[in-house]
RNA sequence: CGGGGUGUAGCGCAGUUGGUAGCGCACGUGGUUUGGGACCAUGGGGCCGGGAGUUCGAGUCUCUUCACCCCGACCA
């Protein structure tokens, strides 16, 4: 490729739109071009590492016996009318009726198209296990796209779904695809990747992993133990808190005036939040009468993942003020109403002399002791792990909470899609059974901004060989000099011969200046300069973009070299 | 969906108390340079996000709408 060919320009300037690194030096580097909001066009070098990561993935799929299909992008709601979901999903699904008036959706993930490809076809249990995948263009009209390519509503993604005959043979496969996903990851150069138990979310199934790569950019959080493995997403991590020990005191109704929130009521009775109860409250899908209550720690916060998998309703932050609930002041004690559901944090189990609200506006009650005045309270796990939170695991361990970006995930279904869409396989016994499915992800615009957020440097994108858009850039300076253009033309048409991936920056007017700073921008691994001054030893510079580290050589060994060097720097 | 912010050349930005727009980069042309983002000369490029209003006159003031960005809510 010819550089000054190339569509797509090098900024100095920082687009004002970019929030993250990746976002910013993909921009300035000509990479990517924001179309619309969580939209962007991939230039020739994103798409040229596009490629790369979805042949790696490619790769370790069809190790495991993956077999690649592909699904359509736009499907009749019919389809997910029998998985539930044409109605079970929110605005994030783009529906739309095509010119016949018949309702259609965009594709955002596709159990319902893998079981429809799968149903009558797979008939026999001897034609499972088996898995496919496809790699394909999704759209999700996120609510909020942000951080460039890390989060965004069209993007492409490797999507697998595997059909099983027993839960032991899907845990079987899930473990082989939980190794594959790993290698994907090492292959990609991505260093600080780890798996953490997670929510099923709409996927539904029992058992699920997210890949977590650990960065400051991330918005997920995990809990890790500092002891053994334990990692999980703070959405469902649990952890072992320390009680605090007090004397039980009577309860007590004190006027507390305009102090309301868990920070006030601190300042007024000089404790801390953790001898507080805390309530929040939320509506609950269908249930347009009623309200949830949660009572936790006034330390904690309710994780609201957990209180869905709880009560098994879409849950959602309620306005006060459609309640007869005394904001700011709201308690457990004397909280009786049909319209209540109340759930008590596990954190509040044997905890005494709290604060809670009186449900009285400007009076909280203390000395709140929860065996002996909440006799009738249910418990469940429904608060956030924090830091410093011991490991429900090993018990010794101490939980930290770290920032992560989910490149990718892993579900065990079980038959939430088989059953109701009705397919049936014929087992050995005569029987028919509904197949157990496994369903597997990874984004691939997703890691590659990942793999650029976690390489790059100050000079801008380092890529390793494996991904790099070219292997090589040749940057001739001088080129209205005879020796060196002859020398550069026939140097790129060795390196094309050889198969080397070159980068010819033949552009004749540009300076030295802006020729390195280009390449470093665009970070090509290896970098060819040929100029008089090394002409006048026969000799080409060549340097490494992620040591920076420059050597001469003759430049009648340059080809067999690079061809070496690009062969033995894969991996 | 809630809160906040920004919209002026491809990109980054300036634009005073209202008087029909400028700077840097990029781009075209001519020339001088040539191993770390060169210099001189010259040129092209704007519905000042859209609409309505106030005014003799609006980039600037008012209303409205749209887009984008951030925080939150939501989220395979």
């Amino acid at each position: 490729m010819r550089l000054s060919k190339l569509v797509g320009e090098r900024t100095k300037e920082t687009p004002a739109s970019a929030t993250v690194k990746s976002q910013a030096l993909l921009m300035r580097a000509g990479y990517i071009k924001q179309v619309s909001n969580g939209i962007y066009s991939m230039l020739t070098p994103a798409q040229k590492v596009s490629c790369k990561i979805q042949n790696i993935i490619r790769q370790e799929m069809n190790k495991i016996d993956g077999q690649e299909v592909l699904f359509p992008v736009v499907m009749p709601r019919e389809m997910w009318d029998e998985s539930g979901r044409y109605s079970s999903i929110g605005s994030e699904m783009v529906r739309f009726k095509d010119r016949t008036g018949h309702d259609m959706l965009l594709g955002m993930t596709h159990e319902e198209a893998a079981v429809h490809m799968a149903k009558n076809i797979v008939k026999s249990y001897e034609q499972l296990p088996c898995m496919i995948y496809q790699i394909q263009t999704k759209f999700r009209d996120e609510a909020r796209s942000r951080a460039g390519l890390i989060r965004v509503r069209e993007f492409t993604m490797k999507d697998a779904y595997s059909f099983h005959t027993s839960q032991a043979d899907l845990e079987e496969y899930y473990n082989r695809v939980y190794n594959a996903y790993f290698n994907i990851y090492k292959r990609l150069g991505l260093k600080n990747v780890i798996a953490v138990a997670s929510d099923s979310g709409m996927m539904g199934g029992k058992v699920a992993h997210e890949y977590m790569l650990l960065t400051d950019i991330g918005e997920d959080s995990i809990a890790i133990c500092s002891d053994c493995d334990y990692k999980a997403n703070v959405e469902v991590a649990t952890g072992i808190l320390d009680k605090v020990d007090c004397v039980s005191e009577e309860l007590k109704e004190v006027f507390t005036g305009e102090a309301k929130t868990i920070e006030e009521i601190c300042n007024f009775f000089k404790i801390n939040p953790s001898q507080t109860c805390k309530a929040v409250c939320y509506a609950m899908e269908g249930e347009q009468d009623k309200s949830l209550i949660v009572f936790v720690r006034g330390d904690l916060d309710v994780s609201e993942a957990k209180v869905k998998a709880i009560i098994g309703k879409d849950i959602a932050p309620k306005d006060l003020d459609e309640t007869l609930l005394v904001k700011g002041n709201i308690g457990p004690l004397g909280l009786h109403s049909d319209s209540l559901i109340v759930l008590f944090d596990e954190s509040l189990k044997n905890e005494n002399n709290l604060v809670c609200g009186a449900n009285k506006e400007g009076y909280h009650i203390t000395g709140l002791c929860v065996e002996r005045d909440l006799l009738w309270a249910k418990f469940a796990d429904v608060s956030k792990v924090k830091d410093g939170e011991l490991c429900p695991i090993c018990g010794k361990g101490v939980l930290k909470v770290e920032r992560g970006v989910e490149i990718g995930n892993i579900f065990q279904l079980g038959t939430k899609y088989t059953k109701p869409m009705n397919m049936l396989v014929h087992m050995p016994d005569g029987t028919e059974l509904n197949p157990i499915m496994g369903c597997y992800g990874i984004g691939v615009g997703r890691n590659l901004a990942c793999i650029a957020e976690e390489s790059a440097d100050e000079k801008g994108l380092v890529w390793n060989m494996n991904v790099a858009p070219w292997e090589v850039v040749l940057c001739p300076l001088r080129l209205d000099d005879e020796s060196v253009l002859t020398k550069a033309e026939n140097l790129y048409s060795a390196l094309k011969d050889a198969g080397v991936d070159v980068l010819y920056d033949d552009r004749a007017s540009v300076s030295a200046g802006v020729k390195f700073a280009d390449s470093e921008l665009m970070g090509i691994p290896v970098r060819v300069v040929i100029s008089p001054r090394s002409l006048a030893d026969n000799c080409v510079e060549v340097s490494f973009r992620q040591t920076g580290e420059k050597q001469m050589m003759s430049y009648d060994d340059a080809v067999e070299f690079l061809v070496k060097f690009v062969a033995n720097s894969k991996f």
